[in-house]
DNA sequence: TGAATTTGTTGTTTTAGTCAACAAGTGGAA
DNA sequence: TTCCACTTGTTGACTAAAACAACAAATTCA
């Protein structure tokens, strides 16, 4: 969602300008996913010309959002090609508003988090609470913009449903949130462009685009946080959204027979049986942090403890078997405990995660933990002012620092 | 899969041809789907100048692909437009193997088909027996066709997981096919190009097409035939397919802790709960057709039959809404006998499948049941070489008849 | 019958990608 | 060092396809 919201041009057909407009998104994806890129690795990954290349270089860097060196990677013979690299000027406010505190970062155009600053709270916050932080924290970084830096615009990445269309968070249920337009206000409250969507599903798209499923076109990812469970998938390359931008809850997925509710009130769900709080039971501790946490586990003792975790692994087990069944992905990336879980005996969950999924399919997935940890929410949540950028490189308007 | 695989061609950016094979796939789509369309219409939908539509149509007219006429449908003041049509000279075969029968069909580029031929088995027949009689029957219908009729190719719906890269059946539980490359053994034996893939994602993609998922860009699809249950879904406007083409196997989906087993071997999946056999069982018979056993269940007095009737749709309504939670879909399209369960009692299936989904997701999401039929295989697998001409139009080759 | 309206047709214009020729910068061999 | 082979960047001419503008054609409605 975007303040301004403007009407989706049902344009089926390409004119001229889409081509330049998806040449432009194009390369100037690639350049910021890949970092830095010669111009002749360009022509070579996108089939153009080499004098489009250059044309399409030049126009990215006279919007700014690209910049051309010398340093030759000296790749042979012939004449060294030209280094593409992202702005780093290019920055974008990422929001994500939990339980026990809402965290506030800038990223740049390449994924890289500049600041962070969680702030904590005493309760779960109101919407409008956490509107008022995120706010006075984003106006705080703000000031420490420098003049050649420039907005693409606020992202935020919410633990619960959100529909797209218009940034209304229609159920958070850790925070209690109902019905609340937090897009819209958080917009007039910065005289910022908002968008907003699931965390889980900007987890993905973070771990897909600089995480350990990059490159990837068919990704499902699975996140444990103190909240819950929440995924997200990545299907022929796009994020997994539905009709109105609530796909991809995973977490919510019944897989068995049982009384155990999730946070959501549903019985047998994934989030109800891989239960965060019942590991930290059996060691005795009322709050850790995910890195205490693993090394509890990794280090178990107690047969109870490893009963536990090992009913957690096949829980797992099961629920990735149906996705791997249902998305045939290359790959899983596992977040926050989960990581813990996969570690701790990764043949037990691969194997048994093999034997519940279609075969064809079970056979060639990886799992693999999160590569971006702390991090994930704030690149997650810049995404989306970044794929608008991308979506149309030279009308999308950046805001002066 | 098609013979004479041709490398995919890996260029991201965009040319000007790329831009008129888009624009040429775009208007014989619309053409196709719509089966009639005004030109002026047309230049609505795509956006695109009414000088470039003429042009367009032009062009897919002198290919042999569509035809103009002069059929207005008086629609107030104005010049009245021209009408556009799809060609019916354009057709493809279906084939479709089974435990009990292998069907061909021949179908046009509207979805119309224009005749069907089912191959009654006496045993589970071999891949090659298979080829052999769909090859026979492909050639005899050959024979019928006019000197105008022109094939787009063999289209094949196959009841177990296909490779799609190169067109191997991995595994046909049914059928106990394995590892068969039936795609390329079936293009030897009748010199036509094949495309192949699983059934029930070809018959999710016929529903939204031509049947009751018309127009919708997110669909989640639920057929039980006599061997088992598969499924399919359209994301975003495209067929589920993954990364090897394995997804969607939706009836392997577990949902219970159960010791009762799919014919693939897994248990508390939906198709193991979800048994037509039992239904059969519990009105004493050992075969019936659809419709035979619909008018059972609609009709059912005994406690015994009534009680299994809604175990069976407390399970479907469990596994619905799985899909409604992880999709987020428009509509979701029953086939086979979950047609009945469906229209014997919607508001328990509705109710209980809303209790436990996403409710944001849930709300909204429309239960159909499917409205092609018998039709509905040799539809949905003449869609696949239907897709692959629609994708270039001005270059992909129809053989004579 | 004529005005208003919409669509089809035709010739011109524009834009963005391609192509070809040449200059520029590298590594390797004589 | 000097040339040669090779690759890349740059420039200007070329081209295809969509847009545009002007006019003709076919309808409705007053």
């Amino acid at each position: 969602m975007e303040s301004g919201f403007r009407a989706a041009a049902i344009g089926l057909g390409q004119n001229r300008e889409d081509v330049r407009q998806h040449n432009l998104s194009t390369v100037l994806n690639i350049v910021r996913l890949q970092g830095t890129v010669s111009r002749s690795q360009l022509t070579v990954t996108t089939g153009l010309n080499r004098s489009t290349i250059s044309d399409l270089v030049t126009e990215l860097a006279e919007l700014g959002l690209a910049f051309e060196s010398e340093g030759a990677p000296a790749s042979g013979a012939g004449r060294p090609s030209l280094m593409v690299s992202p702005s780093n000027e290019v920055v974008a406010f990422a929001v994500h508003p939990e339980v026990d505190a809402t965290t506030v970062g800038l990223v740049t155009l390449s994924g890289k988090v500049l600041a962070k600053e969680r702030v904590l709270m005493h309760k779960a916050p109101t919407p409008e609470e956490s509107i008022q932080v995120a706010a006075e924290t984003i106006a705080k970084l703000r000031m420490q913009l420098t003049n050649s830096q420039r907005v693409a615009g606020i992202g935020v990445a919410v633990p619960g449903q959100v529909r797209v269309s218009d940034g209304v968070i229609r159920f958070a249920p850790q925070l209690k949130w109902v019905e609340t337009a937090f897009g819209p206000s958080l917009s007039q409250a910065t005289s910022l462009p908002v968008f907003i969507a699931n965390d889980a599903s900007l987890g993905c798209m973070a771990e897909r685009n600089f995480g350990s499923a990059r490159g990837f076109s068919e990704v499902v990812f699975l996140f444990a946080g103190s909240g819950g469970i929440g995924g997200g998938a990545i299907v022929d390359g796009h994020q997994l959204r539905g009709t109105a931008g609530y796909a991809g809850e995973l977490g919510h997925i019944r897989i068995a027979t049982s009384d155990q509710k999730d946070f959501s009130g549903f019985s047998g769900t994934i989030e109800a049986l891989l239960k965060r709080d019942e590991l930290l039971d059996i060691f005795g501790l009322a709050v850790a942090s995910d890195e205490e946490l693993d090394e509890l586990i990794q280090k178990a003792q107690s047969p109870e403890a490893i009963a536990l975790i090992e009913k957690q692994i096949d829980y797992l087990a099961d629920g990735l078997s149906n996705f791997v069944t249902i998305f045939n992905p290359q790959a899983i990336v596992l977040g926050g405990f989960l990581t813990s879980l996969f570690t701790y005996d990764a043949n037990r969950l691969l194997n048994r995660m093999r034997s519940g999924a279609v075969q064809a399919s079970a056979e060639r997935v990886l799992i693999r933990a999160g590569a971006l940890g702390s991090n994930l929410m704030m690149i997650g949540a810049a995404e989306l002012p970044f794929a608008a950028l991308i979506r149309e490189p030279s009308s999308f308007e950046l805001v002066p620092a």
